[in-house]
Formats: structure tokens, C-alpha cells, sequence
RNA sequence: GGGGGCGUAGCUCAGUUGGUUAGAGCGCCGGCCUGUCACGCCGGAGGUCGCGGGUUCGAGUCCCGUCGCUCCCGCCA
């Protein structure tokens, strides 16, 4: 590390003392890690942000300082100066960088005295998550806080390097602004020079990133805020960091070719091995066909099949009445394994949450028979596509699920992944990187009784605007380890185009006018093609750092709920705040 | 909005079929200790068993309600 300009509280980083500099005269400063008390001598473990080095506190050559040193607790702030000291060679401590030396310290001075901390700081990750956030700052001592952050800080140093060098300029938005939805629901900021008028926090920069492209500054790129009041999950927050790009007169390689620089550069910093660039593209057809979600997880089998063909007419009336009305019947091999009904159950259950009516489970007896609650209902020619389709022997556990397309991908997706876990499929050290690319551009809503778009309504189309169920996006999403990480489309940069995908979606050209009205006349005033992306800076980190929360490399999270245990945020305001905003509470 | 898990000492947890004074490890406090590095040894303090109600002779344990944390579904790209 740099090393610290000297002055009266350091002039040396505890985790760079080293042999080198046995003999010389060192002051470190730092947080007391350990004690160590034999009465006669004292050891102080002491911490900074470069690491940890041993004090030593004689009697009596430093009668003085080991008298104080006596009263150290952990957590303690102290400066201590004295002579750098290399250890007997039985005395050192092999798994310390600084094992080989000590500070045999003449002088210290206690600069602050801490409480006894509310948690130990080595078991700090199996300690309850609103203690470790109510007491953050605490908790950001530990190690893995302390490399998350700083590795959260070279992932983003790494792309706005390479942005820079393929000159990006870095631009700011508006965080207070009017809201340009894309699904989600705003946070609301009321205004008070405007009574009962409200400024939204943005759910994205998206429509004044597509503004700096009319407006001619051809690539940006900003590490921006975004905001979303819906509820959280391990991968959500309230407020998130997304890495927002946009470039003109580009099409979609062009993006993905420069994303791909990026974050050849992101993993490189973080010593993870995806493989060099160009990455996997698959479409979403294949995604969905195989692994029956759009972000799948590659790093292990158990793909999908069709078994609708061969159960159409089945004497299993949930079998051949599915798939009368449009359903699949799809299944997979999850191989050999002896699951207890209990097990099964449970598989049940999970196939049940994530929205299927049920899971049919059977296992391969030795003679190609099956053993499950359905058998009886399957004819031999039945049992015999279903073991071929799913490429089964005996002792193979076949799961099935029959609904419609997107329950039943789903459903077996959650399966996979519950498999995976249980089983330990996912080879160690695997990581699978890959777009996704194709997706539909809008589907039916038929509780609405409209089209909706699939990204959001900027995104561009191909194909005849006449028949939105052929249409295609020009969209690409980034799937790490099926999680997806980044997503990002070519937008419509042509106004006849914007305002007929406004209509599919019911937007009229009145509503249109008032809500995207600033954009509807930028596009007059001559806007480039144009496309962007955004990665999610949040859970990029939390992959590399092998987070199972993005919680764990935000320095100040929300906790799931939603609320802050830190500030107690959100909290009631004062009466008067209210009346200055025209407010009322209902 | 819905489902699962959890809630006992400062922390992490155990607590049997409802039964005496609710335990352990770590931490904390006091004493001893001159080569430890998760120092060691001796002693000690520390509890609204989340909260409220109920059943019972008796509740940490059973029932109802409620709050909090967490994971998931819905929602959210």
C-alpha cells in the first residue's frame, strides 16, 4: 500500500513490517485484534486495512507502556511506536504476513477506548444479519467485509478503465426526476415548491441515456443509483448499482463486443476464470427448451425434454388434458438416486411453489418398468417413449411436470437446482458465462387483456409490428452461473416505431404525450440507432466474491424487510415536514 | 399479499414426554502467569426463554394471537 505520510499517529502500515525492517524504528496505528496478557509480558495483536502485526510490551524496558497496555481491550484505537524486532525463529508465526518481526513497543498512546463489541469480529458471518448491519461499522472491520469492499471497488475501477479508453464519458442523470417506469413501483419524493406534485427516484437512467445519444455524446456511461419499491430477496434491494451503458449507431455485437471487454477486464481484477471472450450466445428459445428459464444454469445437466408427443393421449387425464389446452409435458433425468417419499414430497412441494399443480415422480425399475404413482395409468408404448425421450436406465429418477410452458419450465428449473444443490453437481470451480439472446418482444397478458413488453417499451423490435406474437427483441441479457447479471437492448430510435409499440402495450397517444412526451419529441429532432446495457454492479460482486447475498458487498444495505437497522430508516417525520409539503396522512 | 425456517446469557447454540434452582462454548469481570499468537490456569457475574393471552397443580416446552429476523412465491429485469 501507499505508505502513510508520517506524522505524530503512524508512519508505517502494520501489514508491511517485515524482516527488511528489523531494527528500525516503526509507529503503527490500528484497532487492538487480540490480547494476549502473561502478566509479565503483554502481546497486542493490532489491525489496520493492510493487516495485522504483533506488539510486545516488556516490563522492564517499556515500564510505561506496558502499565497501559494492561488496560487494552479489543476494538481499542491506539498509536504505538517503537523498534521493529525479529522473532526467534521457534517464535514465529508462519500464517501472519508479518510473522517473521514484532514491534517491541517504547511508547503508546490510546486513542480511543471501544465498548466491548456487541459481536466477535471472527465469527462475524454466522452472527444474526440485523445485529451485523445495526452495528455495520463494526462489522465492516471484519476481513471478508473488508476484501467485498475493496473488490466492489476494483470491479468498477476496471470498467470505467476500459470505458475510458474506448472514450466513454462518464455523465450524470437526475436521481429527482419524473418517473420513466418500466414496470416496477416509484419511490416518490414530494415536492415542496410544487404542493402535491411528486418528483420519482429513477427505477433507471434509461431515457436520459437514450437522450445524451440525440444528444450527440455517442457512448456514455455512468455507475448509477437505481431505485425500486418492491420487495427484496437475497438479489434485490431497494437501491441498487448498475453499471449503465449506451452507445450510437451501433447494433447488438457492438455492444456485446464491448461489454465483453469490460468484464474480460472485471474478472480478470477478480482472478475468476470464465474463459476468454467471445462468450456462449444462446437464444432464449434453446434457454427456455432446455433448461426451461431464460437465465439457466449451465454448469451441470439435467436438461429438459418433451414428452408431450407421446402423451397426448394418455389414459393420465392431467397428461392429455394439459396438453388439449396448449400445455407440455416435460420431464428430466435427474439419474440414480434413492429418494425416500419424504424427499419426494418435498421435490413436490417446490415444484408446487414455483407454480405447478403437481410433479409426477417415477423411478426405472430393472425390467424398464416404472415405479410411480401414475404407472398404472401408462401404456408399455408410453413407458417406452418416456424412458427413451428422457434417456433413462434403470434406477434413473424421472421428475415430471405438466402445465402450461412457462409454469412447467419453471417448476423443473427449481427442480434442477434443488437437484444440483442436493447432489453437489455443480463441479467445483465452474463457472458459466453466456447471453442470452432473441427474446420475444412482447406477450399476451390475459388478466390485462393487452401486450406487454417482455424488456421494456424502448426496446426494438424486429419483424411485423402487425403480429406482436412473431415480434423479437433486440434484447441480450449477461448470464453468469444462472444468475443474470446484465441485460441491456438496441433501442427504438425511430418515433413512428416508439409510438406504435406504446399502442400495442394500450399507452394511447394522449398518455404517451404525458408520460414519455420529452422523448416522443426528442426522437423528432434526430436520434441516432442507438443500444445500451446495463450490469448489475451488486450482484457481479457478490458472484466474485462468492456472496450469497448482495448484502455482503453493499457497505450499507437494506435489511430484507426493507428497513434500515443502521439509521432506523424509514422513521415518521416531523409534523412541520409535512406541512411544508402539503402533506396529510391519511 | 402468501408459504417455509428461526427467535433461550453480550455472541453462537443445547434444553428429552409439560416437572426441582434453565445449561454449554466463546466473550465479559477479578486473580495468577515473561514467548504467546483462538495463550494458559483459578474464580465470578450475567436470563422479561421476542411480546401478549390461554390450557394446566405446574409452560422455554402445548394452543391462539402478535412482533422481529431470514429464505422463497407473488411482485420485480
Amino acid at each position: 500500500m501507499h505508505p502513510p505520510r508520517p506524522n505524530d499517529y503512524r508512519d508505517s502500515w502494520c501489514g508491511e513490517l517485515t524482516a527488511e525492517r528489523d531494527g528500525t524504528p516503526a509507529r503503527v496505528a490500528g484497532w487492538v485484534h487480540r490480547r494476549r496478557d502473561h502478566g509479565g509480558l503483554i502481546f497486542i495483536d493490532l489491525r489496520d486495512r493492510s493487516g495485522i502485526v504483533q506488539l510486545v510490551f516488556h516490563p522492564e524496558s517499556a515500564p510505561e507502556a506496558h502499565a497501559s497496555a494492561r488496560g487494552l481491550r479489543a476494538e481499542d484505537v491506539i498509536s504505538a511506536a517503537g523498534t521493529v524486532a525479529r522473532r526467534d525463529p521457534a517464535n514465529v508465526n508462519p500464517t501472519l504476513s508479518t510473522g517473521e518481526i514484532e514491534l517491541a513497543v517504547s511508547e503508546l498512546e490510546i486513542l480511543a477506548d471501544a465498548d466491548t463489541p456487541p459481536f466477535p469480529l471472527d465469527e462475524g458471518a454466522g452472527v444474526d444479519e440485523s445485529l451485523r448491519l445495526k452495528h455495520r461499522a463494526l462489522d465492516l472491520r471484519r476481513p471478508e467485509m473488508q476484501s467485498a469492499i475493496a473488490l466492489r471497488h476494483k470491479v468498477i475501477a476496471a470498467m470505467r478503465e476500459v470505458l475510458n479508453a474506448r472514450d466513454f464519458l462518464e455523465i450524470e442523470t437526475p436521481y429527482l426526476t419524473r418517473s420513466t417506469p418500466e414496470g416496477a413501483r416509484d419511490y416518490l419524493v414530494p415536492a415542496r415548491i410544487q404542493p402535491g406534485s411528486f418528483y420519482a427516484l429513477p427505477q433507471s437512467p434509461q431515457l436520459f441515456k437514450q437522450l445524451l445519444m440525440i444528444g450527440g455524446f455517442e457512448r456514455y456511461y455512468q455507475i448509477a443509483r437505481c431505485f425500486r419499491d418492491e420487495d427484496t430477496r437475497a438479489d434485490r434491494q431497494p437501491e441498487f448499482t448498475q453499471l449503465d451503458v449506451e452507445l450510437a449507431f451501433v447494433h447488438e455485437d457492438d455492444v456485446i463486443e464491448c461489454m465483453e471487454a469490460v468484464m474480460s477486464a472485471v474478472f480478470e481484477v477478480a482472478g475468476f476464470d470464465v474463459g476468454p471472450p467471445p462468450w456462449l450466445r444462446m437464444t432464449f428459445a434453446e434457454a427456455v427448451g432446455r433448461y426451461g428459464i431464460d437465465r439457466p444454469d449451465t454448469r451441470f445437466g439435467l436438461e429438459l425434454h418433451d414428452l408431450g408427443e407421446a402423451l397426448a393421449q394418455s389414459q393420465f387425464q392431467v397428461f392429455s388434458s394439459v396438453l388439449g389446452s396448449g400445455g407440455v409435458v416435460r420431464g428430466i433425468n435427474a439419474g440414480p438416486r434413492e429418494l425416500p417419499r419424504s424427499e419426494l414430497d418435498a421435490l413436490t412441494e417446490l415444484a408446487k411453489q414455483h407454480g405447478a399443480k403437481g410433479l409426477v415422480w417415477a423411478f426405472v425399475q430393472e425390467a424398464g418398468d416404472l415405479r410411480s404413482p401414475i404407472a398404472k395409468f401408462l401404456s408399455e408404448a408410453e413407458v417406452d417413449a418416456i424412458r427413451q425421450r428422457l434417456d433413462a436406465g434403470p434406477g434413473d429418477l424421472l421428475l415430471i411436470v405438466a402445465d402450461q410452458t412457462a409454469t412447467a419450465g419453471q417448476a423443473l428449473s427449481a427442480l434442477r437446482m434443488e437437484l444440483a444443490r442436493r447432489f453437489e453437481l455443480i463441479p467445483a470451480g465452474r463457472h458459466d458465462l453466456l447471453w442470452v439472446v432473441e427474446f420475444p418482444a412482447f406477450f399476451w397478458d390475459p388478466e390485462a387483456e393487452r401486450w406487454d413488453a417482455a424488456h421494456h417499451p424502448f426496446t426494438a423490435p424486429t419483424g411485423d409490428l402487425n403480429d406482436p406474437a412473431t415480434l423479437t427483441s433486440r434484447a441480450y441479457d449477461l448470464v453468469l452461473d444462472g444468475a443474470e447479471i446484465g441485460g441491456g437492448s438496441i433501442r427504438i430510435h425511430e418515433r413512428e416505431v416508439q409510438q406504435r409499440v406504446f399502442e400495442l402495450l394500450g399507452i394511447g397517444p394522449d398518455e404517451a404525450q404525458a408520460r414519455f412526451g420529452f422523448l416522443l419529441d426528442a426522437l423528432r429532432l434526430g436520434a441516432p440507432p442507438h443500444g445500451g446495457i446495463a450490469m448489475g454492479i451488486d450482484r457481479i460482486v457478490a458472484a466474485l466474491a462468492g456472496s450469497e447475498s448482495i448484502r455482503d458487498v453493499i457497505a450499507f444495505p437494506k435489511a430484507a424487510s426493507g428497513t434500515d437497522p443502521l439509521t432506523g430508516a424509514p422513521a415518521p417525520v416531523d409534523p412541520a415536514q409535512l406541512r411544508q409539503l402539503g402533506l396529510r396522512l391519511a
